[in-house]
Parts: structure tokens; C-alpha cells; sequence
DNA sequence: CTAGATTGTCTAGCGGTGCTAAGATCCGGT
DNA sequence: ACCGGATCTTAGCACCGCTAGACAATCTAG
């Protein structure tokens, strides 16, 4: 019996390789550089390995985004105890900035991992409502309306800035216009 | 002399054809189907024809991009001119609903045709020139930073609704959030 | 009118991709 | 010692972007 557990574990610490590998080629070099040969490669097995953890290459970023959706939770967690809406937002902003390809693999990437569902995983709810709870004192009868304006906010200002199509100076001042428009009603 | 102008303008229409094709087949089956095999055999001529025209597959999608921005800027002012930032915003994610592939090749895909550089076109200077006339009138000492974040706010919407990240049901009273927020400062 | 050069187009191929069927290899239980 | 099943790899398919070289058509010069 504990052969068995330990076959489990064996199993389970190699798909935590794979998802961890798969994420530094992709900071590293992006998304495009992850492909099924080099990630096998790197990983030190042969490709149909990875197919017997994840159905595609899809579900291996689907993995990656799963393991961001609790680090930005935390992190919005902490940013919003710092400072409220504020610190949220630059909490928000820069994940997005430090970890672009997870941030990609989150937001930007595949569409078989959606908000609003009733198959939404419990992550990704708890996600929105770290934004929600910054959002409430600002509509407390219709909190959800405002956080998807206020996170599509912050969605546009990560992806532009981090396609370089925003100035890269005016930063500060960006979020200082946001936040007074959000926050004062 | 008139047959140089005569095979010039085969040429020209032979290049049109090729954006106007492959523009079809994004908005028909999303970019991922816009091979080049698809697309020679759809304009019916072999592969190398398409590299006479354009040296690579991403220039193909960046002329799509192009005549884009020609048209958003179009009905930004149109927009405009009907109901100042509220109606330019409306055109905005109009557009965007109506033409996501066009939109993504825009703002999405690629990323060698980048706004605020030198070499900027002259027409993406004309379409965020439309966004800033709107938000002039609320930020007149600083426009362009506020018309970064109202378009990095209106790109956040245009990109989650259509990753079906946001609820379908409540596009106006969105709508009515970011224009009050950034009109009431 | 013919011969040669130029232009235009296509066939065929290279190295890469995601993914999978089928064979090889290892390993525990009898 | 052997067998059966789990595990891993080799080898392959159909597709991708892209290009060299063969081929045909057209134009130019004599």
C-alpha cells in the first residue's frame, strides 16, 4: 500500500515539474518557445509523458494559470490590507508586470478557463471577490458592476503597458487617474 | 507605359485581395485558421505568391491591422461628433464586438506596430488623437495620460467581453460606471 | 519571325509544430 | 525464473511558416 502513496507522489511531484518548467520557458522566453519537444527536453522525458498528465498543451498553461490565480489572490489580499483600492490596483499591476507570461496564460491566453460560470473554479472567484471587496465602499449597492469595470481597468493598463503601448514614464500618474475616478463618485 | 501602370494595378488588386481574404477567414474561423496554405488556396495561388506581396505571415495580419485603425478612427468620430466621450466609447467597444479579429490584430497580436514611437503611422496617431479630443474637455492640462487610462479602460472591456470573462447582460451599465467616473472628476 | 532574357508562378522540400500508435523495457508477484 | 502489466520511447502523421529551384509565359532585340 504506502508503494502505492508513493507512486502517487512520484506522479504528482513530476506534474509539478512539468507545470514549473513549463512557466520558466515561458517568462523566460515566452509562450511561443513552449513547445511539446523543447518542454519534454527540458524536463528530461520523451513528449508522450506529458500527455500522460495533461490532455494538451493547452491544460499545461491552463496548470500555469491555475498556480497565478492563487498568487495574485494573495497578493491582492495583501495590497488591499496595505492601502484599500490603491494598494490593490498596484498590487494588481505589478504581478502583471513581474510575471507577464503567467499573467498571459491567466487573462490573455486559452478561453476554456472562464469568470461568471457555473464551472468556474473557486480560485478565480475568490480572485474577482479580493477585487470586489476593494470595489464595495465605493458601490455598496452594485459592488459587481463596478469591479468589472475597475478590473477590465487594470486589465487594459497591464496588457498595454506590457505590449509597450503605454509611455512607460507616466506609470504612477495613470493609476493616480484611475483611482480618483473610481474613488470618487 | 500604360501596361506598367496596368500590371501595377493587378498587383495592388491582387494584394487587396489577400487582406480582404484573410481578413474573411479571421473573422470566419479566428486567426489560428489564417495559414498560409488556407489562405493561398483560398485566393488560389500557391504559397510563395503570398511571400511577393508581404515578407511574412505577420505583415499580412498587420495590413488587416492597418485598415483597422483607418476605420475605428472613422467611427470614433462619428462617435465623437454625435455624443462626445459617451459616444466615442460606444463606438469603441462597438467596433470591437462587431470586428474581434480585426480588433485583435489591433491590440492584441503581433507587436511590431506599436503606438508613441517614432515610427508610428500616421494613422495610429489620428485614432488616439480621436480618444484624446473626447478627454480633453475633463483633464485640459494633461489629457494624454487620462486618455491612456480611459483607453486602457475601454480595451480592458473590449478584450474580457469578448473572452466572454465578463456577464453579457450588463455592457450599459458599465458603460454608464467608466463614463461617470471619468467624466465626473 | 526567331532567339534569348526577363518575369511570373508553381512544385517540392526543409525543419518545425501538436499529438498518438505501437513497440521496447522494466518491475513486482507467483 | 518467468510472466503480466505498467511505463516509457521510437517513429510517425498531418499540419505549420517559409524558400530554392524548375518551369512557363511574355517581352525585347536582331
Amino acid at each position: 500500500m504506502p508503494s502505492h502513496t508513493r507512486r502517487e507522489r512520484a506522479l504528482e511531484e513530476r506534474r509539478e515539474l512539468i507545470v514549473r518548467t513549463a512557466r520558466e520557458l515561458a517568462e523566460a522566453e515566452g509562450w511561443e518557445a513552449v513547445t511539446t519537444r523543447r518542454l519534454a527536453e527540458a524536463v528530461d522525458y520523451s513528449q508522450p509523458v506529458l500527455y500522460g498528465h495533461f490532455k494538451n498543451m493547452d491544460a499545461i498553461s491552463t496548470a500555469v494559470a491555475l498556480e497565478g490565480f492563487e498568487e495574485l489572490a494573495a497578493v491582492l489580499r495583501t495590497g488591499r490590507e496595505r492601502d484599500g483600492l490603491r494598494g490593490l490596483a498596484e498590487a494588481y499591476l505589478r504581478y502583471a508586470e513581474e510575471h507577464p507570461a503567467v499573467y498571459d496564460a491567466m487573462f490573455v491566453r486559452h478561453t476554456d478557463l472562464l469568470f461568471g460560470q457555473v464551472e468556474t473554479p473557486e480560485i478565480l472567484r475568490t480572485t474577482f471577490g479580493e477585487i470586489m471587496a476593494a470595489v464595495t465602499p465605493f458601490a455598496p449597492d452594485d459592488p459587481e458592476t463596478l469591479t468589472e469595470v475597475f478590473w477590465s481597468s487594470l486589465h487594459g493598463l497591464a496588457t498595454l503597458a506590457n505590449g509597450s503601448r503605454l509611455r512607460p514614464t507616466h506609470h504612477q500618474q495613470r493609476l493616480n487617474h484611475l483611482i480618483a475616478a473610481i474613488g470618487h463618485p
